[in-house]
DNA sequence: CGGCTATCTTTACATTGTCAAGTTCAAACA
DNA sequence: TGTTTGAACTTGACAATGTAAAGATAGCCG
């Protein structure tokens, strides 16, 4: 690695730093000079490869997204059915955040769910997780020869959607974490 | 009004400022500067007032919820059944913040659903809307001669502000909003 | 009337986002 | 091979912001 940005890969070391404050010291300590400094390179560097904070965050948001992407992919691999896999999901969904409270906040915390479910806007075509979502379902209607219109479809995935995001909120408090077991939930999401 | 503060009621001036502001320009446009000129005082009064601008927040929202709070208890207000009564409630969170989409990322931004949940924690005692939401609930159990455990009635008050939380902020957005109908979900939210 | 205290002002400073102008250096080109 | 060119980076500057410290002011209490 040693001096390999400079002339490099900036742009993902950017990105890395800026991840590792977020973990450490929450979104609000975030800056772009400290990102800089991290990376040894000046205030102004990243200008050349951000247009802006918000395009780094940006950035910075669609890689953590990735990761968890990862293991909702995972979660769902070889699941016999499509119910097993909706709950495996939300079982990934909720341990994901869980494990990383402060990606919680950082993902959804200025446009909340509204983040998930702006589905065919801003975020470029569609929100990868919402989509596997809804693509698990569409699977699950089939499989239980259900027919439903795409409305009533919509408001089946907001509701699940919900209830898991719900869920993970809670989970990312400290207190309220050992009082709540993802199973007794299981059984309700899919009704 | 006059020049009525300067010695009078600075504090719920820049109270009422932060809210305009916020209404008007979004919350990442409010800071204590301008707050602070728009109440016509220099930019180093409001910490007369409050310990630092988290604290101006803070009392802002507090404020906000007061107002979300006399909607949500009209709405409430001589229903025949907590059923009735809950599915109002529903209505009025989604009626509210479909109106005021900017207290919507404003309250619940940065905290998400995770602030109405910290029931015993950190919001002073208890997060009105949801104590409101509980004995609702409550209600509800005893009409129908139902009984739940303590664990079991958190996960439905859970389920129940989740699915309207979520409404909610798909009636924040500006393109989903119509092909939305909160009457849709009515049925399924008590089950 | 004199002083105390809360309220407000002034001044100052560090942090931050952003811009503009310069520098460097590697790759493309002549 | 020598030149050029453009992206990547640096330096320096500026305005906005949060906040602390010290002073002014004025209403109230003794």
């Amino acid at each position: 690695m040693a001096d390999s940005y400079h002339h490099g890969n900036l742009r993902q070391a950017l990105i890395d730093a800026g991840i590792k404050i977020i973990n450490e010291n929450g979104e609000e300590n975030l800056s772009l000079r400290k990102v800089a400094a991290a990376c040894d390179v000046s205030h102004a560097a990243p200008y050349a490869h951000f247009k802006d904070k918000e395009e780094l965050i940006e950035a910075i948001k669609d890689n953590v997204t990735e990761k968890f992407m990862e293991k909702l992919i995972e979660a769902v691999e070889g699941k016999p059915t499509a119910d097993a896999a909706i709950i495996a999901m939300g079982r990934a969904y909720v341990t994901f955040f869980s494990k990383n409270p402060d990606y919680f906040i950082f993902l959804f915390g200025k446009q909340n769910i509204t983040a998930h479910l702006k589905m065919n806007r801003e975020y470029k075509g569609d929100y990868p997780p919402f989509l596997l979502l809804r693509r698990m379902y569409l699977l699950h209607l089939e499989e239980n020869g259900l027919a439903k219109t795409v409305e009533e479809q919509e408001i089946d995935l907001i509701k699940i959607w919900s209830i898991v995001h719900g869920m993970a909120s809670i989970a990312c408090m400290k207190g309220v974490k050992s009082s709540f077991n993802w199973n007794d939930i299981d059984e309700r999401l899919l009704t």
